[in-house]
RNA sequence: GGAGAGGUGGCUGAGUGGCUGAAAGCGCUCCCCUGCUAAGGGAGUAAGGGUUAAAAGCCCUUCGAGGGUUCGAAUCCCUCCCUCUCCGCCA
């Protein structure tokens, strides 16, 4: 959500920013109804308060033991207004509230304009390019050909894009994890959390997944209303939901480990092969909740941490801003790390790390003690993979394999293997 | 799943229809006192919103959530959510 104050005092520069996004924000129709809540508000409440003190008065009537007739019924008659004003009021602020929570994010200023990802700008390219006497091959062959990436019965146990991993590859994967925890725990000063996989609405319309992105979600049945999931940002986040955090306990840096689940509504046909775009994956997430003035530079902080892993698996890969119109609805600017694919011959997404500044805040009315101002004000959250688990044993897969199709542990990651250096060596 | 108890400010905890946005205590902030420390004295200390360019002031709302009764609800009624205790079940 967006500080309704700035809103109010300039409208114009926050149309101006959102138009870089292609969204189109009918001012006047805003203008119109804030002035119209505005009416209705002021009237609201002086009737209220004339009820109020009408009704200490038959209080003070009462006790002195005088007729309180006239009192009662004139009391009464202005309830009945009351109510009429209020209903007026309430229909007024729906649908005001219903604009407000549709807005996107005002676009930090260094965002590229663009429409799509072609417009994306590259920061920076770390690693080497692999370089094989071989023509190498993708993970959904590799995976295959090694007996260990089965998507025939994962399709038999759930459907289309679901994985099944066996031996030495679903323990690679869960090095993976074991070793990206530790990494960030153990040096990057994260503090480890287990989460829940299930989140309810308030949850999901406060880091911004509801009410507009529901269709991505899977939903559980049962008694409350409850969905899987689609990152660990959900759970992760909304522990400084509906709180005010003292400012000594900031920043606040968290690192879990969780699956995530999306229903890849709308991605019919795109990246069916392998296991590159799963409605089930694991992800390490970190989140950092901190002083806005402090937001930029834990951006630059976030992303670098999850860069750490790829330098540490030894895996090419480059940074990219996304340009404003394919930067998330949340989002004031999000870098994405994408990593060298062999088997597909290009850098694909492995990490996106946000900085939400104060709009999910706001939507979850998390803030901070400002001893300055002595004012609980909304902080800034922000989050990104460190890394997509999923993601980056496909390009383990691809950048350590072999001729014979076998797959070479990194180094990073053998201390997790239990003495195994290559998956598919024995066969 | 069965039985019971309960959800009040940062915390503990009073409060069964109006003078209670809320006693008291703890904590915290500022001031006074004190050579330091400890002890003591005084004042302040919820959030959200409206009015305002902003503030001050004034006003409205909020005692788990949502409805209802009433001139008036933390207090009475209904529904839901959550927490705790005991029993059962279970990894």
């Amino acid at each position: 959500m967006l500080d309704p104050r700035l809103l109010r005092n300039d409208l114009d520069a926050v149309a101006r920013n959102l138009a870089r996004r292609g969204f189109v924000f009918d001012r006047g129709g805003f203008l119109k109804l804030d002035a119209e809540r505005k009416r209705l508000q002021v009237e609201v409440e002086s009737l209220r308060q004339q009820r109020n003190t009408r009704s200490k008065a038959i209080g003070k009537a009462k006790a002195a033991g005088e007729d309180i007739e006239a009192l009662r019924k004139e009391v009464g008659a202005l309830g009945d207004k009351l109510t009429k004003v209020e209903d007026s009021l309430s229909s007024v602020g729906g649908m005001l509230d219903e604009v407000m929570r549709g807005l996107p994010n005002l676009l930090a200023d260094d965002v590229p304009d663009g429409a799509d990802d072609t417009a994306n700008v590259e920061v920076r390219r770390r690693g080497e390019l692999p370089e094989f006497d071989f023509e190498p091959k993708d993970h959904a062959d590799l995976g295959a050909a090694l007996g260990m990436l089965d998507l025939e019965s994962a399709t038999k146990l759930a459907g289309s894009r679901f994985a099944v991993l066996h031996g030495e590859l679903a323990r690679l994967h869960r090095a993976l994890i074991q070793f990206m925890l530790d990494v960030h725990t153990q040096e990057h000063g994260y503090a480890e959390a287990y989460v829940p996989y299930l989140a309810n609405e308030n949850a999901l319309f406060g880091t911004g997944q509801l009410p507009k992105f529901e269709e991505d979600l899977f939903a559980v049945g049962g008694d409350g209303r409850y969905f899987l999931i689609p990152t660990g940002e959900v759970p992760l986040t909304n522990l400084v939901r509906e709180s005010i955090v003292e400012a000594d306990r900031l920043p606040i840096k968290l690192a879990a480990h969780t699956p995530c689940f999306r229903s890849e509504a709308g991605s019919y046909g795109k990246d069916m092969r392998g296991m590159f775009r799963q409605h089930q994956f694991e992800k390490v997430e970190l989140v950092h909740i901190v002083r806005p003035e402090d937001s930029r530079a834990a951006h630059e902080e976030l992303t670098a941490n999850a860069e750490v892993i790829l330098k540490r698996l030894d895996l090419a890969y480059r940074v990219v801003t996304l340009c404003a119109g394919d930067t998330g609805a949340a989002a004031a600017k999000t870098y994405d790390i994408e990593v060298w694919l062999p088997g597909q011959n290009r850098y694909r997404e492995i990490s996106s790390c946000s900085n939400f500044e104060a709009y999910q805040a706001r939507r979850m009315r998390a803030r901070w003690r400002n001893s300055e101002t002595g004012r609980p004000e909304p902080l800034h959250t922000l989050n990104g993979s460190g890394v997509a688990a999923g993601r980056a044993l496909i390009a383990v897969i691809e950048n350590y394999q072999q001729a014979d199709g076998s797959v070479l542990v990194p180094d990073a990651l053998k201390p997790y293997m239990g003495g195994c250096e290559v998956v598919g060596g024995n066969t």
